[in-house]
DNA sequence: TCTAAATTATACAGACCTGTGTATTTTTAC
DNA sequence: GTAAAAATACACAGGTCTGTATAATTTAGA
């Protein structure tokens, strides 16, 4: 039976998840556009009937990408700030992340933000999913804003992510990590402007 | 004879600026990728054969898509700053410059960033354009700071562009120009922190 | 073991892509 | 007016793309 990713309640297969693998990095290094279903299925091992079968069509799939790299992206997250108690570290965490995320794999930015860029749709699904993710951590940084009692929390988020999404864009195309070094001593200055409400 | 752009010291030929227009717009609305040669001369009444004979193939009119959007933009905030004399007024242009140019134009993001987000190959010429571009912003911006005698006018100068390159891709997610503003008024409170130093 | 679902291999349709070849016509410059 | 340059129309090569059709095969559960 045909099953379609994200409504179907049968976990995924192991030739689904090799898709999904698969997809994902050949969409986020050679870019969405320029992959193929064909070259998906035949590095995945996978025949390009079950790609149809499983995931609909290459739309659904590029989807299915952005959403298995949010999940990716906090799963990462929450690793690092385990250890972390206090809201103004874990903030400083988000920063450190993606500063970390950049060194090491061959650095092509933010992936949501390349779909933005790729996609000329503005109602293709994949953008909606970049939109979430944008959201969902603004949102994050805003809780631990409030957390740490900083005026203005939201204000302040929406800063910061600027400042992250920015940073991300200019080290992908310098090659160099220091726009987020950048970013991360400005927020903290941004921090200090917005103070704090001792309790 | 043919000539390549860009080399040839021959002007433009009508043939010429019609398919240099025709790609701006295109590859800027569409994406570069999703446009096709065959569009690009069929919209601009040009044969094929004359684009290849003026811009050698694609890459080149994408090189040459650039350094055209690169020449507008510096044409565009010249004309907005002209009446303003002091340099603080000036690098405030830069983010009224960005909001401006938002609104109004169906607005599809930095076309730089965009078509560093869709080449995948570091190497090509298209991408030092694009670098080229963003690193002249930001010495605009240091120049003026200087000017201002802010303190630490180049590191000021990265922090306003990372703003500036964060708020324009916010805004093309969310489709509001919200974060230009946030940005614009995040600036400032930076150069508050920057102080200045009096002569 | 038997059955039903999942996956495979293969071929194909129809469209698009970049780039070239060639002969003809138009435009430009002197 | 004439010669050279520019642009045109048209066809073509050799790819790639998404998506579908079909029949055979493998896998997994009762």
């Amino acid at each position: 039976m045909d099953e379609v990713e994200g409504i179907g309640k049968r976990r995924r297969s192991k030739a689904q998840e090799r898709l999904l693998s698969t997809a994902s990095e050949l969409f986020y290094r050679e870019g969405i556009g320029a992959t193929g279903v064909d070259t998906v299925s035949e590095r995945a091992s996978v025949s390009k009937r079950t790609l149809y079968n499983r995931y609909g069509g290459k739309d659904a799939l590029i989807s299915a990408y952005l959403r298995d790299r949010d999940e990716q992206w906090w799963a990462y997250l929450r690793g690092v700030s385990e250890g972390i108690a206090d809201p103004e570290g874990r903030l400083m965490m988000v920063f450190d992340a993606y500063g970390e995320w950049l060194s090491g794999h061959d650095f092509r930015g933010c992936a949501f933000a390349n779909a933005q860029a790729e996609i000329a749709d503005p109602g293709h699904p994949a953008l909606a999913v970049a939109r979430g993710h944008k959201e969902r951590i603004e949102e994050h940084m805003a809780t631990l804003a409030r957390e740490a009692k900083y005026s203005k929390p939201e204000v302040l988020a929406e800063k910061l992510l600027l400042l992250l999404e920015g940073a991300v864009a200019m080290a992908v195309m310098r090659r160099t990590s220091g726009p987020l070094e950048t970013a991360r001593s400005t927020a903290l200055e941004l921090m200090d402007v917005h103070g704090r409400r001792v309790q």
